[in-house]
DNA sequence: CGAGCAGTTGATGCCCGTCAACGCACGTGG
DNA sequence: CCACGTGCGTTGACGGGCATCAACTGCTCG
């Protein structure tokens, strides 16, 4: 299905002085120190990572490419808990099984690190016991912010406020390429694409944002968005 | 403000044979071996145990009560983040500075115990490091759930989502006493006072709950309500 | 060129929010 | 004892924000 690439493929990044097993998310530096833990896979578009209701037993690190997790219900609705970016660590909830899917949103090349090898790896190793857990308070840290997005704002703050996430974790660029579609964005908003669409372009007639393509955006007004944001 | 009990005050548990640093949330039973790195303190009802913007370098474990963490917006608007009834941790999330604040909706007892207590404890402990870590996924996991609940669900769906978790978390009885009042319950699931009072009485005149008191609810017919969650 | 997907825009409707009135339990003070 | 105030919850009338349904556009790829 998907090819496996070696552990050198990932391997070519410069070794950096003061080397950390983990990035902090965010951080778009793939380390080269993690290989010797997991193995470097690649995915097609659209490829699943992993499905809802697998064993939870692994924890994935982007290093090329973009992935979305998604929960399902029976009638089709979906939501989707999160998107993640090179250098951005995912798979880190324990559901036992999975609560959610992983899919490639575009081609991806993923570090693949099994949990029980991290976890006896961790009893020697308190630097890498206290990046995991770090890494796993920030990410809940991320998700409950996300609460108030779901429970609180009006569809122009959500999209607002996701452009602004996105802005961040792209490296503060004003000049955003969204590798989600629309249904992608409407399923992690808690809206319908219609909705999405609507306030796309009603935040640009408010000149906070431009749209030179669909899947192109520019913030225009940041601070404007950010009074939006509340 | 508020008293600050001994360490004593907790260790009257009997001592368990296999003694776990942390218990599994909703566990009910309050470890003993925990004192060491915490200590015991008390609160009012609607005792503010941390504030929003405050450094987050503690954990807390309810003894006994019952605590609420919410998230503010500037025009009022709240999100509240989670409930935790006696045996369960919260604080979990790395903010720095918290994004929740923590209110006792009870007169509560929590174990309160610094990170960098158990950050140093843990290094040389890696159980303990273990603990931390699986009690923040398995946190994350359930706030992951939440997302779904927020994104997705109607408000009659919610409300039945909301019931079956306190059941379950209060040993799996049908009759549960609410800790909390209908405005967290509210801003717990991104509803009214209103739709979340009119959803109960919903769920009463189908014949699912009954509702002797409003703090007071017994699940009639579970399953049915674990199909209105889809 | 036509099929198909992604996205936008418009018309309509409904779920839930808003506003308001009311019931009930409880406490306080005359 | 009752009058009164207060907090909490319920119920009803009404309206709005977003979902739904549908048509249309632009783009890509066979």
């Amino acid at each position: 299905m998907y090819a496996q690439g070696s552990i050198d493929s990932a391997a070519s990044a410069p070794r950096q002085q003061q080397a950390k097993f983990w990035d902090a998310p965010y951080v778009k530096d793939a380390e080269t120190d993690l290989n010797a833990l997991g193995l470097c896979q690649r995915f097609a578009r659209h490829g699943e990572i992993h499905a809802q209701g697998e064993p939870a037993d692994k924890l994935y690190k982007v290093l090329t490419g973009a992935v979305r997790t998604a929960q399902l219900l029976a009638d089709g609705r979906r939501q989707i808990g999160g998107f993640y970016l090179p250098g951005e660590v995912f798979g880190l909830a324990d559901g036992e099984p999975h609560g959610f899917t992983a899919e490639a949103l575009a081609p991806t090349t993923l570090l693949v690190l099994r949990r029980d090898t991290l976890i006896s790896r961790a009893a020697r190793d308190p630097k890498l016991s206290r990046d995991l857990w770090q890494l796993t308070t920030a990410q809940l840290a991320r998700t409950e912010r996300h609460l108030m997005v779901l429970g609180r704002k009006t569809a122009l703050e959500r999209v607002a406020c996701f452009l602004l996430d996105l802005s961040a974790r792209g490296g503060d660029n004003d000049d955003i390429v969204l590798p989600m579609c629309r249904q992608d964005i409407a399923d992690y908003l808690g809206l319908t694409i219609e909705t999405v669409s609507r306030m796309m372009t009603r935040l640009e007639q408010m000149g906070l944002i431009a749209l030179p393509s669909s899947r192109r955006v520019r913030l225009c007004d940041a601070d404007a968005l950010r009074d939006l944001e509340e």
